[in-house]
DNA sequence: GACTATTTATAAGA
DNA sequence: CTCTTATAAATAGTA
């Protein structure tokens, strides 16, 4: 695999009285924790850049989507997505947008598709990953928007204040789908069309 | 970069009789499309393994997270995850758990922090995502479940009905938090942890 | 899956 | 960050 030393010296036949072996060249580095901060750092960042290379060269070449979500060892976001990450994500949370809808008919037994149930098995960690991370309870001081009471008032609620849930629902086009599973979206959902850049970063390490 | 030819030939000095150079080796290939299908399924492949690969070494060496996930020519999907894809794209979709609640205050001019404003950026994409590829409308034939309700049949519900969807959205701890997005979990939230696995093959090409 | 010549990525240093 | 250099690692074409 590596060439033998003996054999590179061919460079020491460059014009004499230069400094040859400005640096030592890459040298092999085991794959474990980098522990110096400053190294590491810099490590992640030529490897990201590398890795989102590679990425959209493997879209390029072959087709298909790709989505690539990291954060630093500093916690910044960095991500790179074709067509975008947006689209990639959405069609793993929501394959069956993205299904043949001949496909999608439930079996005369009752079960559901063995796709259908990975959708349930993906989301159901999903779920848990996010009630064991919540610290949601505690960190917000006044509730400013109605979607932000919990539930047991919406008892207390007369029947104006539920139409006017109503109409607000329906404006955000509030529709839990078939999946079992279905978000809320903003107060003003703007639609932007996903335009056609293939990655974005999100901050700096 | 390249080694010179001439300097090569010292794997000539193997035992004599043994048939060399039995490939031409890589060879360059820009980066476009593949035409022929078979070559670009094995580069698919090839280079998706190094991809994750690569994404594992960034982790372990600088620490971090990542989630790589892409949908091959054939439209199957591959993942990567350190710790787990479900833990990164959570992290994505619900940055405040992960921040600390020092950070989330809201400025006394009422102005939303920005990275509050990306988040609610990436989800509105997501639901114009979603509301773009949607095929939901026809492709379910009978509603099974209350969630799957047209929002204006709530408006149809008695008292006695609105109590029971309420105790089963307290029970399923529907709670829409202060990122203006919240999902509804599952009938059966069996909790299951994340195990340490870093990759999840979902399919064959 | 394996091989190998070659290209590409990158660790260290300036 | 950027640039360079020497070297390690990935991989295109092949059998």
């Amino acid at each position: 695999m590596a060439i033998p030393k003996s054999l590179l010296f061919s460079s020491s036949a460059m014009e004499p009285g230069k400094q040859r072996k400005l640096s030592q060249g890459r040298k092999k580095i085991n794959i474990e924790r980098i522990e110096n901060t400053g190294n590491r750092q810099v490590t992640f960042s030529k490897r990201r850049q590398g890795l989102f290379k590679k990425a959209g060269e493997l879209t390029t070449l072959c087709g298909g989507e790709i989505a690539v979500i990291t954060f630093s060892p500093g916690d910044k976001a960095y991500s790179f997505g074709n067509p975008s990450v947006e689209h990639v994500v959405d069609r793993l949370l929501y394959p069956d947008n993205y299904t043949s809808p001949m496909q999608l008919k439930v079996g005369e037994d009752g079960l559901r598709r063995k796709e259908q149930q990975e959708l349930d098995e993906f989301q159901r960690q999903l779920e848990a990953e996010k009630r064991r991370t919540k610290r949601s309870e505690q960190m917000k001081s006044g509730n400013k928007f109605w979607w932000e009471m919990p539930i047991e008032s919406i008892n207390n609620m007369g029947v104006e204040e539920l139409e006017k849930m109503h109409g607000a629902l329906k404006e955000l086009k509030l529709n839990v789908d078939k999946k079992s599973e279905e978000k809320i979206s903003l107060p003003d959902p703007t639609i932007r069309n996903i335009d056609d850049r293939a990655s974005g970063e999100q901050s700096e390490i």
